[in-house]
Parts: C-alpha cells; sequence; structure tokens
DNA sequence: TACATACTTGCATTATGGTGTAAGTGTGTT
DNA sequence: AACACACTTACACCATAATGCAAGTATGTA
C-alpha cells in the first residue's frame, strides 16, 4: 500500500475502542510479530467473537493485515510508510494505569508458550497435553 | 495541561467524525489562530448547531480551548505537549480530493474579513453595513 | 468418519452518536 | 425596552455500533 484507501475518520473510529486500542498497542510495541486470535483472547481475557470482530474491523480500516496458515490466521500491523504517524500517536499514549504493560506482559507470555515462530496450539498431542499440564490436570 | 486526562478512545472518536476533523485540519496548519463559531459556519458551510455541538466534543476530549470574550467565542488548538502527537497525525493525512485545501481558504477567507486580529462581526454599525454590501443590498 | 480446535458470523438487544428544527441564553446596540 | 446577533441546548428521529450467545465454517487429527 502506498498510499491511504480509507478514509481517516473510519481510522480513527477503529482507534477509538478500548479493546482495538489494546490489540494495536501492543503490536505496535513489537511491529514484525504475528499473532493468531487464539493468543490475544487468551492475553487480553476477551471473548473470542468480541475479539475476532475487532480484528476484522482493525483490517478493514488498514491497520492490520492478516494471514491465514492452515486453522490460524496471523494478524501484524501494516509496513506501510502512510501507516507510520497512525502507529507513532499509538506509541505516543501514555499508561497511567498500567494496563497496557500488563497487556504486553499478556502478549509475551502467550509468545513464550509457542514451539515454532509462531502460534501452532492445538496442533499436536504434545501440545494438548502440555496445555492439559498448564491448566492442572 | 501537562498530562492527558481524557482517555485516548475518548480523543480518537472526537477526531472520527468528517465535520471535527475538518475543523482540526484547519486549525493545526495554522496553530495559534483563533477562530469563533460563526467564521466556522461560513468556512465550513455546515449547520451553526451542527458546527457548535461539534466544538463541544472537541473541547471534551481536550483537542480544542475556547474562551469567551463578549458575543464570541474563540476556540484554538491547546498549545500542550500531551496533545502533539495527535496534531502531528491529524497534520500528517493527505488531501486526496483537495477539500482540504477548500476548507482551509474558506477559513483564511474569513479570516481576512476580520477589522481586528480575532473576529468582531456584528458589532458595530459599519460591520453591518460592509456585510450587506457584501451580500448584495 | 467422527472429533477437536481456530476462527467467523447471525441474531437480538442495548447503547451511543449525528442531525434538523426550534427554542433558548447571553450580550451588546439602538 | 426592543432588537440583533453569537452561540447553546432540548427534543425527536434515525443510523450505527458494541456485545452476549449460539450456531456456523474450515482445517487438521485420531
Amino acid at each position: 500500500m502506498y498510499q491511504l484507501n480509507v478514509e481517516p475518520t473510519e481510522i480513527f473510529k477503529a482507534l477509538s475502542d478500548q479493546t482495538r486500542l489494546r490489540i494495536l498497542r501492543v503490536l505496535v510495541s513489537m511491529p514484525r510479530e504475528e499473532v493468531c486470535l487464539c493468543e490475544m483472547t487468551d492475553a487480553l481475557q476477551e471473548p473470542e467473537p468480541n475479539v475476532s470482530r475487532h480484528l476484522k474491523a482493525l483490517r478493514q480500516s488498514g491497520l492490520l493485515m492478516s494471514e491465514k496458515e492452515g486453522r490460524w490466521v496471523y494478524h501484524r500491523l501494516v509496513p506501510s510508510k502512510v501507516m507510520l504517524p497512525f502507529y507513532k500517536v499509538i506509541a505516543s499514549l501514555p499508561d497511567k494505569d498500567g494496563s497496557f504493560k500488563k497487556d504486553l506482559s499478556g502478549f509475551k507470555s502467550e509468545i513464550k508458550k509457542r514451539t515454532s515462530d509462531r502460534c501452532r496450539r492445538g496442533n499436536s498431542k504434545g501440545e494438548r497435553l502440555l496445555k492439559q499440564l498448564q491448566q492442572g490436570f
């Protein structure tokens, strides 16, 4: 993408929701990371359909791009010059109540659980066993 | 103001409306200018109550400050460090269809009509006569 | 084939937001 | 006192949007 093909008001509207801003703030702080829905729902502690719909909105506003691979859909920032000013204003936001710090560590803890560069959760028998063990079975 | 006392989502919500963004884009391009409601309605060609409500929203989001003097209320950007990132992203927006250029010249033409540093429209007999002449009486 | 899992979507509900119209307030002028 | 003008607000109406819940699709596994 070399120019904005979405109305600026639509982009700002996408930024005017708590959940969507939580997602973006984390991604802006690790710009090349690719995160899937299941990781986000766990990190943010939000209902899956909710997060899914917000991701769709972010995609439609041009702030995120998504790539499907197998069962997973990986989301990441759009590495485009035209989106940079938006990412910058997001990066400038203060973390008054520490909620961003919390989200960031939530994401990072999800990423640490990976057995690959991307999420592969629910894939192999071993993964599932590991998950059950972590849940206390 | 030395820190954000408004939720970032509220600020982005304020930016997610055409009319409000039109106002801000112009003010960002002439940061110290003080503009009153009547000038804005004429420049933007929007109904007065409409613009008034949008100005209220911008004030409540911390993007604008307003000062009353006599009959007039003058609006300008908040000269605060914390708002700078927001003004910057606004300044970065492209003017795809030339509508911003149009708005800007509309504002500047209003400013040229002033007999003072601020708007004093409807004040003296001379002003009113001048206005009538301009309207073709 | 049956099942598990990542993800999406439809539906009903509720809340929020923009707008036109008209009436209101405040302030200064005649 | 009556009026003019800048500005605000109340009301009704309509459109949009967020959410919970449940059902759906898609893909890989046993």
